[in-house]
This record gives C-alpha cells, structure tokens and sequence, in this order.
DNA sequence: GCAACCAGTTCCCAAGGGGGT
DNA sequence: CACCCCCTTGGGAACTGGTTG
C-alpha cells in the first residue's frame, strides 16, 4: 500500500491544517494557559484522528523532562498472582491521569541493566522496601521518587495492615476454634526473612493478648525431611494448630502430616496465607488468607500519582484488608 | 548534599574534557566509521565513569528512531513462574546486545493505552498467536516486528514443537505403563482453546500410531461437579490413565478421584503438565511435563534481535523441549 | 506563531601530520 | 626541498518530535 510508512508527527497535522505545530500541542494536551477557539481546536482533533496521529513518546518525555512511566517492581517470588487483578486495577487507572504503569519482576542474580534505568520512570514503587544496593542504583539513575520511602523506617513498613492483618486472623481463627498451643511454620527461603520475621512476631504478640502460651516455631524446608520432623515434635509437643507463612508451606505441612498418619484438621490445623488459586485444589482444601484490600489497586495508582504529581492522596483507608478463607484444613 | 540535581549529559562529559559532545559520542556508542586515539578514548570514558554519565534513553531513542526496547507479551494466566527463568536469561542476553527486555501482561479487558503504544518497541513479542484487535493496535502504533508473524499460518504454531512435546511424552508415558484406554481432562476457560485443541490432537494422533482406542475427551471445571463425574464416567469406561490439560486440572481430577474413593494411580493414573512448584506438594504427589528447552530463552532473544536487528539467527534447535517429571499420580 | 530547548546521533567536512614523488 | 595527497582525528551543525516562554 504505502510506499513511505513514516510516522504521523504533529507538524504533519500542522501543516495538513496550515497551522504550527505548537497549536497543534496546545489543543492536544490541553494546555492550560492557551486559549484556542473551538472551531480550530475541532479541526486539530479531526484532523489527528484522520491521518492517525500518535504522540512519539520519548519525544514527549525529551522534551517534558518526565516519561509519565510508573515502575512497579515486583519480587521474584510469585507473589504476583495475588496480585495481577490489583495491579490491573491501578493500571487503568494511572492510564485515565496520563500515566502508565509497568511492571518488572526483579530477579535476583540479574545481570541486565535495570530496567529503571533504561525508562527512567518518574516514580518507582515496591511492594516491600528495596535493598541499599537498588536505591543506590535508581539514585545513579537520577530517580527520585522511590516508594516506599527508602528513608523511612523498615520496623514502620514491618508493622503496616498489610503485613499485620493476614497473622493475626490466622491466629484468631485457629484460637476460636479452641486450639490453645499454636505453631508457625516458616519458608526457609532467606529471601523471605524480612517478611517471616514480620509475621512471626505478629503472631507472638497475638498469642500474648489472647493469653496463650509461646509459639512453636519451625523451619519448613520444601525439599527435605523438616516437614515431617516438624510434625512430629508438634505432635509431641501438643501443639495442634499451625500457622503457615504462606499456602506452599501449608501444604508442605499438610502433606508431611498425611504421610506421618496425622489426620488434618482432627490431630492438626493448619492454615495458609496468600489464598493461592491452588489451595482449594488439596484433600483436605487448605484454609487460608486472602488479601483483599478493597482498592488496594486504586490506593497503589494514588500513592504514585501522589508521588509523580504532587497530587493528594485521600487518606481514605481500604474497607476490608485480610479475609479468612476457611475450608477443610482447619 | 548537591544543591542543583542535573543530570549528567554528554554535553557535560565533553566541556569537562574541552571536547565536543560528539567524540564523547563516538567512543561511548563505538560508531563504526569513526576513528578515536586511544588515548582519548580512555579519557572520555573515564571521565564519563567519574561524572556517574548515563545516556538518556529517551533522547537516544528520539534521535535513532529506535528504542532498543522489546516487549514481551504475557498472556494472563499464570504461565509467568515456567517463564521466568528463561525471561531471566533472555533479559541477560538481550541486554548484552544492547536491548531491554520489558514483559507486559496482558489483561483481558484492560482499559489501559497497551504498552506497546507508550514504549515504542523495537519488537513486540509473543508467546502465542495475538488476537486480530492486537495487531491492529501494534500496526497503528507504528509496531512493524511483531512475532509471531501474524501473516503465518496459526496451524503452523499449532503443530510447532513446544506444543506438541508434552502431549507426545504423556501420552507415552502413560502408554508405557500399560494404559490402554486414555482419557483428556481439557479446561473449560475459554481462553486455553487455541491451545487445549492443538493438544488435544497431538493425543488423538500419538494414540494413534500407537495402535490405542479413542481417547476419552471430558472438559473439567473447577468450580463444580463436573470432574467427580468425568472420573466416575472414565471409571465406567474403563479409562484408566488421564492426560491432563496442566497440573492444575490434574489437581482437581486426581481430588475428585481422592473424594470418590478412586485410587491414585492405582485405579486412575493422572498426569499434568508444567510442572508447577506446587504439583510436588500433592498427595500423592502430581506427575507432569517439564518443558525445558535448554537455552529457550537464549532462543526466544535471538529471534528478537533478528527481528531487531536482521542478526541472524543459528537455527540451533534445542536440545530437549519437553521432560517428563515422574511422581505418585502414575 | 516564532524560536529556543530537551539530549542525543550522524553526516560531512576541516585541520594537521606523515609519507611519497 | 617543495609540493601534493591521503589518512587520522575530531568538530560543526542539522536532525529526531515534541513542549513552552
């Protein structure tokens, strides 16, 4: 068809309308500040919409100085299913304030350059607090919007709702159903040591107002025996219900039980975290936590617009954080 | 600290070392035509180190035309954690040649501006056929390389090797254990049909050659009764081995086997595919494929940067697509 | 609406030194 | 010895497509 396939700039639309190509600008961003009459602000718009004019966006972000990119990182771990339908959420509606959102999934031994260098995104966000060696690297990238704030306290983050909530029903539930000594079962992955320790000491503290004794805490390996000598020793030692870091140790922990001849939940409760989409496929199903913050995607896309533009946040706290999700394994 | 917070531009680099911003540019990108002495060479880059330069990505991708990026485009079920150790490698690899590899999850009814659209990529790549809306959108975006080749035929993938691998080695395996009545337990999501179908015939045919009856067909829901009664109706037919869609329907047939007193593998022997890091957690514990393509990553980086770069490719196949993973359910 | 500006890339040419005739 | 040519090295300036005073 075509023989030349250049792109459709703004100065093609100026020059198709015999106009420069600043008006052009002004109509299409809105600029306020300009005032443009409405028969040529129409006739820019028809006329972009009719040759299919795209704005080049490193163009835009050249000239602006901001790329209107949001990055959002995510941890390697797969974390992310929980997680997809929120960050849907806040990508459309970043989208309707002008911004996009892009996720990346941080790998650990990565040895591609960051992707925050490559798009120079005018906000970076986290779902937990980065490590000194990536802050020093987006800070050599000139970014300075970092959330969450690399100045503020981790101990701050370690006891936010969002790490706070999913323990304490876990140990609420276990205690209402008449459990008195209570188990943790932690992931041995060091890369979830912040987060383990975290929660772990939720639970304790939970355990002490409800006036219940010390936490059985144990070491789940996925690939060894550990699970199975965990079992046991909680067994010996009376505990019968468990708090799982999350549904893999759960199940871990459920099937070690099965293969001991424990029966779950008569001689051992156990419950997960995460509410992952496979947790209902176990025999016994595995109870477990869903995080369910109403709007946790419509509060992430604020943090950031928050961040990018200066624009305020409404403090409007989510409705609903952390919901049990019981079934068979309690 | 810095009162003023500018970045460090070439210009920069070049009044530092009374230059112009144009041999900074050549010894920094290594223009070919272009001779540089040595000895400036080492100053520039020194110096470029000392300052903390980096490129602006944006200005760079105004100025070549090109943004060196390539976008990967997920599909919305959780396929990402196979992936991701080859999204790994083919970060690493493209980055060496100079590339970004930015993974994008497309979501069904996402009302976001797609990413492509934002990020100008060099390539857009996808891990199956894209819907006719897609393309579209990529081609009036000014996307030229999108693979898979949207004028090739869908047939063709269909009957590629990283769909018809798996089937072919549960088929065989099961085959091998003396099953001779097979069955398929399909999903009932209507996005898997492109590929449940091409699976599908990969069973009816490898039965086949082997001289075995017609496969037993049932589509399997997660959420109500049907695989309690595609087990008692397999059961009835004398179906004794199940070749499963992925480790999650084999999940759900092997529970409803469990919940019907069907023993597995005993009475029903089940096989999944993925080898999801969950499916080892089962009791028993689940069987399934592993695709595996040594150096798939590397593969799919090299189509990219040919496509990106007209490079070409050494049409090396792999050495191993598909493995299968022996456990309890067979 | 004109013009400067954003931060690079790249084509083309100038200055200077060395070697050959 | 003077002259010419060429090659090496590096600079000037136009250009990318928008935004904004």
């Amino acid at each position: 068809m075509e023989t030349k396939n250049r792109r459709v700039t703004a100065t093609d639309v100026a020059k198709s309308l015999g106009i420069s190509r600043a008006t052009v600008g002004f109509v299409l961003n809105n600029t306020r500040g300009q005032t443009i009459s409405e028969a040529t602000r129409e006739r820019v718009i028809a006329e972009a919409a009719r040759l299919g004019y795209r704005p080049h966006s490193a163009a835009q972000a050249l000239a602006r100085g901001r790329s209107r990119i949001i990055l959002l990182v995510l941890p390697d771990w797969p974390i992310e299913h929980s997680m997809s339908r929120h960050i849907e959420e806040a990508s459309s509606f970043l989208d309707e304030a002008g911004y996009s959102l892009v996720t990346y999934t941080l790998h650990e031994g990565g040895t591609a350059r960051p992707l925050w260098e490559v798009l120079d995104p005018d906000v970076v966000m986290g779902l937990l607090p980065f490590s000194a060696r990536d802050i020093a690297s987006m800070r050599a990238s000139g970014i300075t919007n970092i959330i969450p704030d690399p100045e503020a306290d981790t101990a701050a983050w370690q006891t936010g709702p969002s790490i706070v909530a999913g323990p304490e029903l876990q140990v609420e539930h276990l205690a209402g159903l008449g459990h008195s000594r209570i188990g943790f079962a932690a992931p041995a992955d060091l890369r979830l040591t912040l987060i383990t320790e975290a929660r772990l000491a939720v639970v304790r503290k939970k355990l002490a107002n409800l006036g219940l004794g010390e936490v059985d805490h144990r070491t789940i390996n996925v690939h060894d025996t550990s699970a199975r000598t965990a079992v046991q020793e909680w067994s010996n030692s009376g505990t019968t219900g468990v708090v799982a870091y999350n549904d893999e140790i759960a199940a871990v922990v459920v099937g070690a039980a099965l293969r001991e001849g424990v029966s779950v939940p008569g001689e051992l409760a156990v419950i997960g975290h995460d509410d992952n989409p496979w947790a209902e496929l176990f025999v016994p199903s595995l109870s477990s936590i869903r995080m369910d913050i109403e709007g946790l995607g419509r509060q992430m896309a604020l943090t950031a617009l928050n961040a990018a533009d200066g624009r305020a946040v409404p403090a409007e706290e989510p409705a609903m954080i952390a919901m049990l999700v019981r079934r068979e394994s309690t």
